[in-house]
DNA sequence: TGATAATTCGGGGTTTTCCCTAGTTTTAAG
DNA sequence: CTTAAAACTAGGGAAAACCCCGAATTATCA
């Protein structure tokens, strides 16, 4: 008997889910949770051999919840399943000990095999993901300038730059906000854009918030 | 014996709704469709009571088969069902004939009452979305100048040129791809600015992508 | 300690965006 | 049917953003 926990915000998801794992008699689902820090609350409590962890939950979200469960429960399989088959998602969330990622337009069937999978110890994606992931791999085996272009990791002085960019602030204003020259903050406007792959502001702007890259 | 047809683009999403519904005894899943062609090929060979609709289907949107549907099929009684409580997708195949709008994140109760009461010519919504009703009938009475600021109305036109800006184009190319001039294209962006209360680039794609002013 | 990244700044230029004005066409309302 | 508002079109000039070059100082991490 495999026991599992549900960790989704959308009701009528976990509703289904838990519908389908009730056909299924080696499944047993222990608990259900809508945001992350409910998950870490049951956990606290009940014991289970893996978690069905949707990326995109509130207060905590998967990612987080992701790190927090396999550096307190390494014996715990976690199986993400998400709405959105993103790179920045999958090779997060993979990253932080998850041992699967599914689609949630993958059927029931792959729904139960990838959750035995998982159990025994072996990692589990849908087609689409594996697609995903080797993309990340060609990348990896690039140059760092070129990585650089895939995997934002913007500075701290950038943050504050794209930051005011977002609020509406022209170069010069930025300038005078951080007490640096306007051919400073023209610089990291430069590498903001070379970091994140765009062409201009629109662009700087786009990326950033449909990454929530600000706080 | 109410006959039901789902219509989700999720099959995990699909399978669960009809795990759901198959402990109701009262309520029978005829049919299951992925995308709106999907529905109306079903519907020309079945007959149904009730169809659970998702708002954002592929090829045909939930809008555009909710129109369909009603002229050809009036008996038939379309329940909403989206992961998003938007004002714009509440009111738009509410227009069109659709009589309940719930929210993916309601229970199995809520669920199958709400299938009930659309069943019986009455309309449904979930609590939330209620809400957002009401505030759109607010949103009616103010005057054009405070419903101007809050509530750009933007044309077609400017609305193209706002999704180019955001996908990176430059004033150029978008002048290149609607066929009008450099100066033309320029324009828009100004009334845009002004109707957005933007001061840049930045604030335009912003502002439009946290209102999602996109389709 | 030694390489790598971050932060800072400048010159000099091109490209793009923004502002103001204005004519024509389309739409909506009286 | 007339008239006003809006939408769509555009030009010239100013401001801002973008690019390519180079370079110094300071952090950071292996």
């Amino acid at each position: 008997m495999i026991k599992l926990a549900i960790a989704d915000d959308h009701t009528m998801f976990v509703d289904g889910i838990e519908s389908i794992l009730q056909e299924e008699a080696d499944l047993e689902v222990m608990g259900r949770c809508f945001d992350g820090q409910e998950v870490l609350d049951f956990l606290d409590k009940q014991n289970i051999d893996v978690l069905l962890l949707d990326v995109n939950l509130p207060k905590l979200n998967g990612i987080q919840v992701c790190e927090k469960v396999v550096a307190t429960y390494p014996n715990i399989k976690i199986l993400a399943i998400s709405m959105f088959n993103e790179e920045s998602y999958v090779t997060e969330i993979l990253n932080k000990g998850a041992l699967g990622y599914i689609l949630k337009n993958t059927g029931r069937k792959e729904l139960v095999k990838a959750i035995h999978t998982v159990h025994g110890g072996q990692s589990y994606f849908s087609k689409e993901v594996t697609q995903t992931i080797m993309k990340g791999l060609m990348k990896q085996r690039m140059n760092t300038e070129q990585k650089a272009k895939f995997f934002p990791k913007i500075s701290k002085r950038e943050k504050q730059v794209l930051q005011l960019i977002i609020e509406e602030h022209t170069t010069q204003e930025i300038a005078d906000k951080l007490f640096i020259s306007l051919k400073t903050v023209e610089s990291h406007r430069s590498s903001l854009l070379g970091k994140m792959n765009a062409r201009n502001t629109a662009g700087l702007v786009r990326i950033a918030l449909e990454n929530n890259m600000l706080d």
